[in-house]
DNA sequence: GTATATATTGACCAAATTGGTCGAAGAATA
DNA sequence: TATTCTTCGACCAATTTGGTCAATATATAC
């Protein structure tokens, strides 16, 4: 009954995530990695290429429960503005809960790590269709009415950015909803 | 109009409470520090010997700010009893707020830097007197009833300790007032 | 003005830490 | 037993670290 090789990655992805928490990614060594996940430096390297491989791994991963969790959200909301509402609030949640992925957006030497925007590709590619779906959807049953569907969506996606951007800053998020 | 001398040491400072605030202790640098504070990195050292010599300032400044508030809270309160309520609670939100201070306690990489705990000896006289102080009044007015003042107050002084411990652990303060 | 004391800095250094490699040695499996 | 999967310590080159120092600015004195 002993571990399976992914347990272990999992293993290893859990202990990065606890410790990018504490220290921020900057500052998160390979060895503070290992420390946590009760193994040796060089036992990472088994199941990581390197220190991006890992680094990518958690945000891709947080970026699947974001889109997993979005996706129910919008399922349960009724109608087409219910589900417009459920997406926003939930994504701005969301991103302090997935402390990484935040970090990820906030982090300001990411800016060498051009790998991370590909990561994150992904869940842009998620939120583009999803509200364009959910906007479109309002229009067939007659409850929005947009012109153009697609430059919609991505006005509002810059919306939530902009906000995203002022919660970097420091504004409280309460008054938000 | 310039900036005193005191004045710089002190912005110094407060850059370092900053970062070791966001970095924790350990992973703090020179550099951080110096960029936090918006100077080079050898000017730090025109005000302050070494590193240490800031860490020992910055936890020497928390701890006076903690004896002066502990001070006037005890000061407020009318009772041996409500004094020594005061004492209790004001302390243990002060250590929450005062995050090195804090950090000091929790990082557990300090046991290398002994001398923080010379640091921290004059809180825990002024902890220690300030208890006393206050049984021996409540004693002399009739309040409480304790035959011995002095091992009194340094059980007092580490059931507190022990109530930090707990709350370093990860409990939450709220149902302890 | 000039001389003097006060601040600030970039270039530099030895020492420590970093990400990463590799061969040896355990465990597990066949 | 032979073979594969897994873990690790020793090691390395490259970077980062805390700290120094001579060269400057910048303010103050005369």
């Amino acid at each position: 009954m002993g571990e399976q090789s992914k347990d272990v990655a999992q293993r290893i992805l859990q202990a990065a995530i606890r410790v990018f928490d504490k220290y921020g990614l900057r500052k998160t060594t390979m060895r503070d990695i290992a420390e946590s996940a009760g193994m040796s430096k060089s036992s990472l390297y088994y199941y990581f290429r390197d220190k991006k491989k890992i680094l990518s791994s958690v945000i891709r991963q947080e970026a699947e429960i974001l889109i997993e969790k979005l996706r129910t959200a919008v399922q349960q909301a009724a109608s087409p503005q219910e589900k417009l509402q459920a997406y926003v609030v939930t994504r701005m949640h969301l991103l302090f809960e997935l402390s990484i992925y935040y970090a990820s957006l906030t982090e300001a030497y990411l800016e060498q790590y051009a790998f991370i925007e590909q990561e994150r590709e992904a869940f842009t590619n998620f939120e583009n269709s999803t509200i364009q779906e959910i906007l479109s959807d309002g229009i067939d049953t007659g409850i929005f009415r947009i012109s153009d569907v697609i430059t919609t969506a991505k006005m509002l996606i810059i919306i939530m950015k902009g906000i995203e951007l002022r919660l970097i800053i420091g504004k409280s998020m309460d008054d938000l909803d």
